[in-house]
RNA sequence: GCCCAGGUGGCGGAAUUGGUAGACGCGCCUGACUCAAAAUCAGGUUUCUUCGGAAGUGGGGGUUCGAUUCCCCCCCUGGGUACCA
């Protein structure tokens, strides 16, 4: 403990603090203590420091409009919690805070009232700043990050073209959402049930130019490196599905009278002797070539109707198999038997090779799809016997020529092997993982750090040598109907690239962003050395190095911003470098990362994807970037339901705020429960944490406001008191670590109660309380420690100590039971044998009268908990 | 359908190397203070009960001296995912 001085009677803080009100007033006390720590920058942090660091992250907000969201300040508060626990114990805290602010709502706000989204952005950011402050949290706020600042989005271009110059970033065009009567393309969230949000309109599919990234070339690093990263077993679950590996085979089938073979993908095998038809997906290349004349209306017709389709409808007809036949056949590759090619869009082109080998009897779609259309089934593989088909268990071979008994394993690699042998197949291995679609038709994202050139002009930027570091090996070329173009990165040196003014946010109308319309921008003279750029509608600059360029129209997404938020943490003025060695390598990663699991999949897979580019570039010294991740709850309105606008059962933290203080608040929702679980808000319960909170002050600050007469330094503390302050800081201690607040939170008030029923404490014990309440009621702490006599924050610790020789008194309490029944209990010396206690229990009236008449069969002593008595 | 998480009083929840089920809080009940109310304080609160006890952690079975905890089957709720060959 720190603090040796005492005085029985208040004594006025040293840096002049809170007036010496016997009443708790929680607001007076609020703002003074987030005044002082502002004002002190008590949670400034810096790497220069032998202490060991702990850096812990909360996912950064949205700044929407409609301000801060209950769900936010219990999370938050969950980190800050964990932030002052650690800071308390010594080391040195990085807790940032940020702002995600690019997206799109802002820029439907700017459609509407025609204000620059930065503007709006910066007025909600420091809206939520204001709104967050209120709440308490230990941020340093000198290190806030903001995705839409170029000082910020600079760096996200900057590892775009790490992505560009190594092959993983190219150009492609891919279906988009497209509505006619908006003239726009939407996102996947402005789409409901086939029509816009906006104004109900239809939407169809189109396909756009879009920027994709190569995310499936770390598909099997992005599996492997799950097994070595602390989070919650679902989550990691979830991002391996979405991963999607699958072992198996790729085989060729001859077909009858051409010269192609199709080629399929299957898990399975040893199967391979039960596929009695084939299925193309109707998107197959192959389609138009092997369909016969027969059957070509069919067909057309058949693609005509699957094309109109969305994905959503495709699978909400799952019931009812559909397809055609196209009039030829395959040749099975080791029977040589003719077999039959249908198209059905069950088949989906975009996994395997968008063909398959049915196998009816063991796979329960080929089974549907065989019984509606009568097409042979042979079973190849029998389990127990019982089984009735389509049987997708494992068993042993029939029906299979040589393979005939061999379990499905052995066959597996046996055919496997005999497809090699015949040139017809090999072991093969897919992924559900698709590339990342990384481009919007947007005006309010980070623009792509590119320009768009001839191939000639390519070519003498790269004969220059100026760019040598920065281009792909194989050039990214796009070609429409007006020719060709080539994406020449800018020069790094150059960033930002901002985004320039437009004089409407609408989009073009054209399925392009708004972008198009800056024609300065757009098309411009550009100098790929220096990334310099003139509109194009002036003249041609001097110099060699000076070529006619467009720029590109599509945005990044928002998932861009927050993939790397967590490193400019650690360095965030840098203007060199996206943050330095010393930094990155000090502050490495978070060691703990909290927030929503909402972004179980996207964010996070994201994230970790960039973070190995990053890696692979020696920019970072870590594989993976969120070592230890843990999921708050979703917190539910008070009707046990969802919290939505259109139920109307939300929360304003802020209101809570006003009418209970910041710490009853931050103690309510840690109360709730435990911090993963999702559990509804009861605005009855807060008026207990509330009660516990004035019930605490009262304990310290006596009614004439100088502290309580009950603290005594004179005072011999109780053994009881002893043992229950020592095990509360144990209790505390060990549950702040594993992130249990609730049950922190019910021992302190267990404490408190205790205070309440003594006559008197010594201060030491009331110092104790304050620093392990301190993390998660920091102002009235703050108030108290200064008025218990301390000049600095309790944030700086430090956080008291388990004196394990006053963990336990030397009686126990030993339950008596009866045939495993509680029949009595009996406190006793710890060093009692089992002959002692058992006669002890003899003398139990209750436990008398369930042995009387019968007799005792066994004895089990568990010594320190209980004897039980086994008798009949 | 499949995968994951969960199911404990009127409510939120506590307790799992198997050892008194219901900590802590809400709500409710009784009492004190008050003209009264709020606040505060003292006490009670799983159900049934013949007041001895008995039953009880979604349901059924099992292992055990003893099961909320371990095993098997089933039901329900929430989340994810969806014709991935």
């Amino acid at each position: 403990m720190t603090g040796v001085a005492f005085s029985p009677t208040y004594r006025p803080f040293s840096k002049k603090m809170a007036s010496n009100s016997p009443e708790y007033n929680f607001s007076e006390i609020e703002s003074t203590w987030q005044k002082y720590w502002e004002d002190r920058k008590t949670f400034a942090t810096s790497s220069k420091t032998d202490k060991e660091k702990y850096y812990v992250l909360s996912m950064f907000p949205y700044p929407s409009g409609t301000g801060l969201h209950i769900g936010h300040p219990l999370g938050y508060t969950g980190a800050d919690i964990l932030a002052r626990y650690q800071r308390a114990r010594g080391k040195n805290v990085l807790h940032p805070i940020g702002w995600d602010a690019f997206g799109l709502p802002t820029e439907q706000y700017a459609i509407k009232t025609g204000r620059h989204p930065r503007q709006t952005s910066i007025e909600r950011i420091a809206h939520f700043r204001n709104q967050l402050r209120s709440v308490g949290f230990s941020y340093d706020y000198d290190r806030e990050v903001d995705t839409t600042d170029p000082n910020y989005y600079r760096w996200t271009q900057f590892i775009f073209l790490q992505l560009f110059k190594r092959g993983l970033a190219y150009v492609d065009k891919r279906p988009v959402w497209w509505c006619e009567e908006l003239k726009t393309v939407l996102a996947n969230e402005e789409v409901i049930d086939g029509k816009s949000e906006r104004g109900n309109h239809p939407v169809v599919r189109r396909s756009l130019r879009q920027w994709v990234l190569r995310i499936t070339a770390y598909a099997e690093r992005l599996l492997e490196d799950l097994k070595d990263i602390d989070w919650p077993e679902s989550t990691k679950k979830m991002q391996q599905e979405w991963i999607g590996k699958s072992v198996g085979a790729t085989a060729r089938f001859a077909l009858d009278g051409f010269d192609e073979t199709i080629e399929i993908y299957t898990t399975r095998p040893d199967t391979l002797l039960g596929a009695t038809y084939m299925v193309l997906s109707p998107e197959h290349p192959l389609v138009p070539k092997i369909t016969s004349e027969d059957n070509r209306d069919a067909v057309s017709k058949y693609i005509e109707s699957a094309a109109a389709k969305s994905d959503l409808e495709r699978t909400d007809l799952a019931k009812e198999k559909t397809g055609v036949f196209t009039g030829s056949y395959a040749l099975h590759p080791l029977t040589g038997d003719k077999i039959p090619v249908w198209i059905a869009d069950y088949v989906l082109i975009s996994y395997g090779t968008g063909a398959i080998m049915a196998v009816p009897a063991h796979d329960t779609r080929d089974f549907e799809f065989a019984e509606q259309f009568n097409l042979p089934i042979v079973q190849v593989i029998k389990g127990d016997g019982t089984e009735s088909l389509p049987y997708i268990g494992d068993g042993t071979l029939i029906n299979s020529d040589e393979y005939d008994d061999l379990s499905w394993q052995e066959a597996k690699k046996k055919i496997t092997a005999k497809l090699k042998e015949a040139g017809t197949g090999e072991e093969s291995t897919q992924y559900k993982l698709r590339d990342w679609l990384f481009s919007r038709q947007r005006y309010w994202g980070e623009p792509f750090p590119v320009a768009w050139v001839s191939r000639e002009d390519y070519d003498k930027a790269v004969e220059s040598g100026d760019l040598a570091d920065w281009l792909p090996e194989e050039p990214v070329a796009y070609t429409d109907e007006s020719g060709t173009l080539h994406a020449l990165p800018v020069p790094p040196k150059s960033l930002p690239l901002e985004l320039p003014n437009v004089e409407s946010y609408e989009p073009a109308g054209t399925g392009e962003s708004p972008l198009k319309k800056a024609d300065d921008w757009m098309e411009i003279w550009y100098q790929f050395e220096t990334g310099e750029f003139l509109p194009a509608r002036q003249e041609k600059p001097e110099g060699e190095k000076w070529i006619r360029a467009s720029r590109e129209t599509n945005t990044m997404p928002q998932w861009a911003g927050s993939c790397w938020y967590y490193l400019r943490y650690m360095d965030p003025k840098n203007s060199t470098q996206l943050a330095s060695k010393e930094a990155l390598e000090y502050w490495k990663t978070p060691d703990m990362y909290i927030g929503g699991s909402e972004h179980a999949v996207l964010h996070l897979l994201y994230s970790r994807f960039w973070h190995k580019v990053l890696f692979d570039e020696g920019l970072v010294p870590t594989k993976e970037p969120f070592s230890h991740l843990f999921h708050q709850g979703m917190l539910l309105g008070e009707d046990g339901k969802k919290i939505s606008k259109s139920a109307g059962n939300g929360i304003d933290p802020v209101e809570v705020v006003n009418q209970y203080g910041a710490d009853t608040l931050r103690l309510y929702l840690m109360f709730l429960g435990p911090l993963e679980a999702r559990k509804p808000w009861n605005s009855k319960g807060i008026g207990g944490v509330s009660r516990f909170l004035n019930k605490a002050w009262r304990e310290i600050v006596g009614r004439d406001g100088n502290l309580s007469p009950k603290i005594r330094d004179d005072h011999q503390e109780s053994e009881e008191t002893e043992i229950l302050l020592n095990q509360t800081i144990e209790k505390v201690s060990q549950d702040l670590d594993k992130l249990s607040f609730n049950t922190a939170i019910s021992q302190l008030m267990i404490l408190v109660n205790h205070l309440h029923a003594s006559d008197a404490f010594r201060l030491t014990t009331a110092k104790k309380f304050v620093q392990l309440l301190a993390p998660m009621a920091p102002h009235i702490s703050e108030e108290l420690w200064s008025r218990l006599g301390e000049s600095h924050s309790v944030a700086w610790g430090p956080w008291p100590d388990v004196d394990n020789s006053k963990l336990v008194s030397d009686d126990v309490k030993i339950v008596f039971q009866v045939n495993g029944k509680f029949r009595g209990q009996s406190l006793i010396p710890k060093s009692s044998t089992e002959e002692d206690v058992l006669a002890l229990a003899k003398k139990e009236p209750r436990v008398i009268a369930q042995i009387e008449g019968k007799t005792i069969r066994k004895v089990v002593f568990v010594p320190g908990k209980i004897l039980n008595i086994v008798a009949n």
